[in-house]
RNA sequence: GUCGGAGUGGCGGAAUAGGCAGACGCGCUAGCUUGAGGGGCUAGUGCCCGCAAGGGCGUGGGGGUUCAAGUCCCCCCUCCGACACCA
């Protein structure tokens, strides 16, 4: 009897083994073919959690197959170490972020080890390392340089009772501080911008090359919300001044009966009458005042509320002067902030119109019995002159603005609705923003002989969530680069996206002290083949690291021709518990700790395969230890499989069937390791051991066995080939299907009467048509129902079925 | 509201090109192994009728195309996710 498996030994054995003989690290001057594979670098929050289990098994899985396929795998690990929650345990006990963070990444990197997953850690990386923010902060000074960083007064989110401005993070859904509780107001400061606009169309087109799940690029179409439209002026009655407005239905202009501004609009008040100015003043103030809470609170269509000017804007369409509102419909950020409001085909404009007693002008004649409102859909134009007749909406967008052109008064123009990146936080526990702040010159950057800008030690936390920074003299208090001058240093910090934006270059060069990474080390290896991370990150992440990948080669950073970070993205599901997410903040967090410690890694990560389809979401349930148990099981059954064959599975009696069912579960399991199938990859690995055991086993069925597991379950499978050949199984080449031995022997053919199946035949795989008809036909279960008619008609599919007719 | 995804046994899930629905596993049932342990092995397990052979029904609901539909087309229902006044 052979000595049963132990799990514990033999994973703790194989971990050292591939730490101490750096198994699976790899130089930038490896001859094998680069292969990168990355998991999205976590912020470190303790031990890992059943996602981290989840995320680190597919990726560790990559790199091992990938291995055996030849390639030199570039596999790092780091940590997105600024953040929040260390920054929150601070206030509350005093304890520094930076020493709260260190305590809690061996914690991490423990429970990674012993999942099994292996890294090439010289190459680590952490986001508060003084090196890597002195490259964060070159970045940002480069960007600043060629214009892409620049400085402006944005509304910030403002508690009255901390009396200090919040992260978005900070607000609660329904708008109000998570700390005091009230209701958060908007202020406007002086923020740090990322122009992020400036390639909004690059970013919409380059998605089309990317192998990306097709609901993330969705996600970021709309997110950029290109849309096509015109932008013309209209004259203000009375005023020198003119509005210009957006809008994507030029072709519905005769139909516009007044015209609104937002609230925000430069000439909100200059346009207003004498008699109106009190009643626009209030109403400006309201808006202002009013926080997300009444927009968020509200369900459905909400109420539109505005204000009239007194004044009139002059149609250029057909010369009729229309009133011009204030409403807070219309937002001053997108477009010109300004519309031509058309009740008839825009339901927002018919809402308001309907509030305010204005009017509606048809210019498409809705169809026949139209119960709707507004009516955005296609029909002849009407009460629209020279557009009149046309039904095509693109043929009249198209006139209209030809004669916006011609005319002079406007023209074709292309919005998005993607804005620039704000990225001052005011916060501590993140990068600072390498700034000085002169009264004589402004906005100064700090020399890049001077970086890294690092937060000081010696800082005291309030418990009002202000940020220690604004307090400390000796960080504060400097002098001005240019004239020598007492200076303020900036005390934001940088949104951790920053970070994060960049670190998978850092990987390729991670120890470069004069650049953040060498270009020459980036061309190696990157765009990264296999990234692989939560839907959670589907918009801001994903768009931040592709800007900042072309911004870099735009600024002579990165590799010119680096234009996109991640050529494949995978997107894995949540895992679920009674229909929510599994989180800390929800309390129903299931550590891997107890597998680790009873059925082992090889178990867990098998059951993480083996559970769904890799995308979807995981309902852990009771169910869950079971089937864990079932993934156990099974490789015992390999264990003794491979060590105990005669007491197991003695040699076969038919060996050509076995040999012939191993060539077959090569190509299968293969495909479905491309795929990414590899819930059905464990299954076929199940059902081969299955038969292994019903018909007895050779040698090549065994390693075969063990080699198309190995990078699902590195640690057993590692011990058995040693076990069995000496060597090192993930040194081994994966192996390929003998395309002569894949077909059967024979296979069953269906016959089938009217459609339902009456009998199973066995066949040769090679039958001919003629002989399936025949053979079909002969059946006596055929026969009895056949009843000595002749069939209508004969189907025949060789060698899967026949279907007869009668 | 708009966009996207999904509905298959008691449960998780298979079904690559329209061709045997339910692979594999969990659970359950029976038997064997008789040294218990979260042990090992074998067989069975969609539902209904039947002792059986066999028959009928069956992939959210309704229609359609086809010799043949989980898969293709039309309508409807439910659930989940993203965005949510972007002119």
């Amino acid at each position: 009897m052979v000595e049963p498996y132990d799990a514990q030994a033999v994973e703790r054995k194989w971990q050292q083994r591939w730490e101490s003989e750096g198994t699976y690290e790899v130089d930038n001057d490896d001859p094998r073919p680069p292969y990168y594979v990355l998991c999205m670098y976590p912020y470190p929050s303790g031990p890992a959690h059943m996602g981290h289990v989840r995320n680190y098994t597919f990726g560790d899985l990559i790199v091992r197959h990938r291995t055996m396929h030849g390639h030199a795998v570039l596999s790092p690990f780091g940590f997105d170490s600024f953040g929040l929650p260390a920054e929150n345990a601070a206030i509350k006990t005093g304890v520094h972020p930076r020493v709260f963070t260190e305590e809690r990444i061996p914690e991490l990197t423990d429970s990674v080890k012993r999942m099994g997953a292996v890294y090439d850690w010289r190459r680590e990386v952490r986001s508060h390392d003084p090196e890597y923010m002195r490259a964060t902060q070159t970045i940002f000074l480069r960007l600043w340089e060629a214009g892409l960083a620049y400085r402006a007064k944005a509304p910030v989110n403002w508690c009255p009772g901390c009396h200090t401005v919040l992260a978005n993070e900070q607000v609660r859904a329904d708008g109000t501080c998570d700390r005091s509780g009230d209701v958060v107001q908007k202020r406007d400061l002086e923020q740090w911008f990322f122009k992020i606009t400036a390639y909004a169309q690059e970013l919409l087109d380059d998605l089309d090359g990317l192998e990306w799940p097709e609901r993330v690029k969705v996600m970021q179409r709309n997110w950029i919300g290109r849309s096509e439209g015109a932008e013309f002026e209209m004259a203000v009655e009375g005023t020198e001044h003119r509005l210009r407005v957006f809008t994507t239905r030029p072709d519905t202009s005769f139909g516009m009966t007044y015209a609104v501004i937002a609230p925000e609009h430069p000439l909100a008040l200059e346009i207003t009458t004498p008699e109106q100015r009190a009643a626009v003043e209030d109403f400006v103030a309201q808006v202002r005042m009013a926080s997300d809470v009444e927009r968020l609170s509200s369900e459905g269509p909400l109420e539109k509320r505005g204000v009239f000017t007194g004044a009139h804007a002059v149609n250029p369409f057909n010369g009729k002067p229309v009133p011009v509102y204030l409403a807070d419909y219309v937002l001053m950020t997108y477009g010109t902030g300004a519309i031509m409001a058309v009740p008839a085909e825009d339901q927002r404009d018919w809402d308001f119109a309907k509030a305010y007693g204005l009017p509606v002008v048809r210019t498409v004649q809705p169809p026949e019995g139209w119960q709707g409102e507004a009516y955005p859909g296609e029909g002849p134009r009407i009460n629209s002159e020279w557009l009149d007749g046309i039904v095509d909406t693109g043929e009249a967008k198209a006139k209209a603005v030809e004669w916006l052109e011609a005319e002079g008064i406007g023209e074709r123009k292309v919005n998005y609705r993607l804005r620039d990146w704000l990225l001052s936080r005011q916060r501590f526990w993140g990068c600072p923003i390498p700034v000085v702040n002169c009264p004589d010159h402004g906005a100064v950057p700090v020399p890049e002989s001077q970086l890294p800008v690092v937060a000081p030690d010696d800082v005291e936390f309030r418990p009002t969530g202000e940020s220690p920074l604004r307090f400390h003299e000796g960080f504060l208090r400097t002098t001005c680069p240019i004239c020598g001058g007492p200076a303020e240093r900036e005390t934001d910090t940088m949104d951790t996206f920053v970070d994060s934006s960049w670190y998978f270059l850092r990987f390729c060069d991670p120890q470069n002290r004069l650049l953040p990474f060498s270009q020459e080390a980036v061309e190696r290896w990157m765009p990264v083949d296999q990234y692989i991370g939560g839907i959670e990150h589907a918009i801001l992440h994903l768009m931040y690291a592709r800007f900042f990948t072309k911004a870099l080669a735009d600024v002579g950073l990165g590799p010119p021709s680096l234009r996109e970070p991640f050529r494949r993205l995978f997107t894995q599901g949540m895992i679920r518990m009674d229909g929510t997410k599994m989180s800390k903040s929800r309390g129903n967090l299931v550590g891997p700790g107890r597998y680790l410690d009873t059925t082992g890694a090889d178990a867990l990560r098998l059951f993480h395969l083996f559970v769904g389809p890799p995308a979807d979401d995981v309902d852990w349930s009771d169910q869950s230890d079971e089937v864990i148990e079932g993934c156990a099981r099974f490789l015992r059954r390999v264990w003794r499989l491979a060590l105990e064959p005669e007491q197991a599975a003695p040699p076969p009696a038919e060996p050509d069937n076995v040999e012939r069912a191993s060539h077959r579960v090569i190509a299968r399991v293969s495909d479905e390791y491309e795929r990414w199938s590899y819930n059905t990859a464990v299954a076929s690995l199940m059902e081969f051991t299955n038969l292994l055991y019903k018909e007895g086993a050779t040698d090549f069925a065994v390693d075969t066995l063990l080699l198309l597991l190995a990078p699902m379950a590195p640690h057993i499978t590692a011990e058995l080939w040693e076990r069995r050949h000496g060597a090192h199984i993930h040194a081994q080449r994966w192996p390929t299907a003998d395309p002569t031995k894949l077909t059967l022997e024979s296979t069953t053919m269906v016959v089938q009467v009217n459609g339902k199946v009456r009998d199973r035949l066995e066949v040769a795989p090679t039958i001919v048509a003629e002989e399936a008809e025949r053979l079909a036909l002969a059946s006596p279960r055929v026969q009895e129902l056949l009843a000595g008619a002749p069939p209508r008609k004969v189907v025949v599919r060789p060698p899967k079925l026949v279907n007869i007719v009668h």
